[in-house]
DNA sequence: GTCCAGTCGG
DNA sequence: CCGACCGGAC
């Protein structure tokens, strides 16, 4: 066995020993609750999906359930989750997957992938959670893993998709099982053991076969990672502000009171127009409302 | 201020 | 390849 290989091992015998019970990784979680979570996982961290999750799908138990209802609904149930698009996108995914793929979540790599929202991570994890496949699945809690443990550097630095996706790949047990908690083991270490600030190498099962720990922890020297602008008085939090006030009613808000919403007219303008551009919002007589298609 | 089970368009 | 995209928690 090589050295990625025991990795993959290590941390599939670490896993199956003991992990936290997240609703997504119960036995019979339903593909559809796996696609779910894996939108609401973009980018927003697990403890704040978990609730969220539990009610969307007892309101939509099934893809043909969201498809039914307008698109608004989605962004409306989606509240304060962030990057609402994720919810547009999740209605569009459910209305192809029952128009193309008779209401069933796709097990195909390829086929998840065209759905909209859709990335390498997500498809892949839906391959691997739902359906057993085994294909490699990378997060940014993967790509820490592997950064450190296989490449021995602190950081994973830009995104290197294919290359990361193939080491991935070669650290994978043959058996799809085994292969399944090598996945969800390599994302659980990332995110409680081998974290961005302060991994807990005490805990860690590959203490000894960890790249990083063997060079003695270099300090991570490579290109550094893409600075996140300030959010407050960004066009996003005025997105956010005036979508929250669609959410919040069932009937078209008058542009009067859009414009009260934000000083700025030239970005609240701006904003509004990326939000009409988006899909997100659609204009309703002297108003605007979420999208009623 | 930083990070978070990413994706998309330019 | 790079920036935009939400919002809450530490």
């Amino acid at each position: 066995m090589g050295a990625d290989a025991a990795i993959g091992e290590r941390v599939a015998a670490w896993f199956a020993s003991g992990h936290r019970p997240l609703p997504w990784r119960a036995p019979g979680y339903p593909a559809w609750g796996v696609l779910v979570s894996e939108f609401m996982l973009q980018q927003t961290p697990v403890a704040r999906v978990i609730p969220r999750l539990a009610e969307w799908l007892a309101r939509w138990p099934a893809p043909a359930d969201l498809a039914a209802v307008p698109a608004g609904e989605a962004v409306r149930a989606w509240d304060r989750l962030g990057y609402p698009r994720r919810a547009l996108n999740l209605h569009a995914a459910s209305v192809a997957i029952t128009e193309r793929h008779g209401g069933i979540v796709p097990s195909d790599v390829d086929a998840l992938l065209a759905l909209p929202g859709v990335g390498p991570y997500t498809a892949r994890a839906v391959a691997a959670f739902a359906y057993g496949i085994r294909v490699p699945v990378v997060d940014v809690n993967v790509r820490r893993v592997l950064a450190r443990a296989v490449r021995g550097v602190g950081e994973p630095g830009p995104a290197r998709t294919n290359e990361e996706l193939a080491v991935m790949e070669t650290l994978l047990p043959a058996d799809p099982e085994r292969a399944r908690l090598a996945n969800a083991g390599v994302m659980e270490l990332g995110q409680t053991v081998c974290t961005a600030r302060t991994p807990d190498c005490a805990r860690c099962p590959l203490v000894d076969h960890c790249a990083w720990r063997d060079a003695g922890y270099p300090a991570y020297t490579g290109p550094a990672a893409p600075r996140q602008k300030p959010y407050a008085g960004s066009d996003r939090e005025v997105r956010g502000r005036i979508l929250r006030e669609l959410r919040a009613s069932e009937l078209p808000v008058p542009a009067a009171r859009i414009a009260g919403l934000w000083p700025d007219d030239a970005q609240r303008d701006r904003s509004l127009a990326g939000l009409l551009a988006d899909g997100l919002v659609e204009a309703a007589g002297d108003g605007y409302a979420l999208p009623s298609s």
